[in-house]
DNA sequence: TATGAATGAGCGTTCATTCAT
DNA sequence: CATGAATGAACGCTCATTCAT
């Protein structure tokens, strides 16, 4: 628990810089940007309606961002960068070895890390997954992060505990996809299928994890 | 295994009837529409487009769907009706003690049908997915059909081998978003994410299936 | 008295041809056509709408009609040619003798007889009314029907008043209009702006004809 | 005379605000729609047509109009509700008392004054014409201003003078009603049915006020 | 004779973007 | 830096008309 709570920094999440430069303006752009995307989608949400919303002229969305696309990009890419950060960790096994003795100590510090993450930015998170089919360029960050980063490193954490035995042997990349689809699945019902039911988080993560403990145990 | 491929009629799919009574233009209107939503979307997808393609008139697709989303919805709506179809079963208590000694047995013949119908209906199944978000018709019908009949049937099943002390005790609902997740985190691995892959679908479905029976094990 | 019973024929209506020769749908056709015209004006009423609700295949339409204008000739040009048919007819002068001895006289058959055609006719009589500004060959018949055949018979009973000393000595032409204008001001008020007061029709054509009367009297 | 010539003010004609606060573009699309609307018809003018014709994009006509609809009545209303302003007067039986001595004063201010008005505006008052019929808001303006307004305070005028004995006793609708159909019947004569006449407007006048005075005059 | 599927031009309107102020 | 008038292409949709059945 103490090691936890000393050195997970590094999973924590650097600010994302949204707002640190952004004119008062350009706050209220991205903010009413984001809200119609959510609503509509990217492709059905104009211009127009979105220099109403945040209260501007219609000239000011297109002084800061060159085309609409480039509004969602702006909005989309930081999150996405973030999204996969925590992995980003140089010395990744010394971490392990130092700070997760057990699968289920790094899962449970991976899930309410990013629950926290998720939390915050869950309408730009939402647009994300909306959009990505549509735009190359989102595809292509998207698999840079998720397939090379994430998937490298998820995959040296569960190839570490499979060499420690704790885990079944079978193919990292199963392992993977079914750790990773039970916390998702987890985040998809808790924050976006039935958000407003009255979730007992600490309870539904204990679950999953032990779940995902088990399904993946050695045997 | 005799009794599986002997009973599972009731599982098996219907033909969704997509093209019985369609005129031929029709049918190509279709065809071209699930072709171009898929890519980009249905708002971002033009009727003009979608006649060009379709080798017809603009005005031949109104001919036969008042509204560009009625077009949409008629493509959309018998796929999501049949998604869950099989589930819509009377008797389903003695459908389960007949045919189902395990969980194990159950799950794998949900996988294997869905896989069928899945891998016939993906182009849809994705628009459906994508436009869900979006459109109020979609969302009720949705809730209707999934989180009323599904979520009831595969609640019964799921309680049934509880009490069989097959499962864990834990709530239903948990077991069953445990349990779909990682049939659906199977699928969207399979068909959306990674198609091209060199998947082993037995394997994987019998990895998959294990993970899920060891994770929901009675302990 | 007897004589206008006995006399009038020439004023009478012979029945306008719209129905003789026409088939059960043709006359649905036009009955729909004649509410759509009134209620939208020509060219907002869609041959679609008519035909749905004429209750037959819109081609039904263009095989009785060869276009949307066709229709509306057909419907409105024997009404016109029947407005002022009562004027045409041999002999006026002997008529004039035989039946009128006054100019009231005339004036009160016209306004009696003209009252049951458009009381009648009113439909036809509006869309006429409203569509004669845009369709030259309207124009074309009503300035060879009105201007040509009811002015100058109008003109030669105004003169033989006139002659006879009951009409003041103006230009028959001045003396025309203000006898129609105020015949025609009590239709539009009795039949189109105001048809749903209670109105004493015998008192009203009474008052207006006392009024052209002490209007045009010699002085 | 001097009367009239001295306090007539009240009868004139405040300019109708069409050009005030209009943007040069504004304007020529007024002007062009006018044109067409007088030409064809509200419904068979198209706002592309428009466009051309005032020499702006199509995009900008909707820019300052929502809707075609929008632009007919920006054109229609204000000439509506100017068309009976100089009615719209208080203190009226004073006005009629100091100004206007007999009946023949008054209805030569008005159809002096009217015909400076409807000479200005007759394209716009023509259009009005046309399509009060066919919309919903204009037959309800029209119906507060004239019926209300209008006929009340003519209504006044009337019974002021068949007071002071100089008109017939009959009921002041059917009197309105046949002064203003003589005077409306002229001009309509003079500037609609046939404008292109060598009118000498002096003698009709005076024909058509000599006309409805003798026609009412109290017997 | 009657149908209604099919057409493509044209409809009114919205769009993302530009640019002079 | 911000505006909002202006653009013209493209939008979803309707139109009058044709024609094979």
């Amino acid at each position: 628990m103490k090691k936890e709570e000393n050195n997970m920094e590094w999973l924590f999440d650097e600010e994302v810089s949204d707002s640190g430069d952004l004119t008062e303006k350009q706050k209220r752009i991205v903010k009413a940007a984001v809200e119609m995307f959510q609503e509509k989608g990217f492709s059905a949400s104009s211009t127009s309606e979105i220099a109403r919303r945040a209260g501007v002229a219609e000239g000011t969305i297109f002084r800061h961002y060159r085309t609409k696309k480039d509004l969602l990009l702006a909005i989309v890419t930081p999150v996405m960068s973030h999204l996969v950060a925590p992995f980003i960790v140089k010395d990744l096994d010394k971490v392990l070895k130092q700070d997760y003795e057990h699968y289920e100590d790094f899962l449970k510090a991976v899930v309410r890390n990013r629950q926290t993450f998720i939390r915050k930015h869950l309408p730009i998170v939402k647009i994300l997954i909306q959009e990505i089919p549509f735009h190359e360029e989102l595809r292509t960050q998207f698999i840079e992060h998720i397939a090379k980063d994430l998937f490298d490193r998820f995959g040296k954490v569960v190839v570490h505990f499979q060499e420690k035995g704790e885990l079944i042997e079978i193919p990292s990349s199963s392992a993977i996809r079914l750790s990773l689809t039970a916390i998702l699945g987890f985040f998809l019902a808790r924050y976006i299928m039935v958000p407003d039911r009255d979730w007992d988080d600490e309870k539904e993560i204990e679950l999953t994890v032990q779940f995902i403990l088990h399904g993946l145990k050695a045997r």
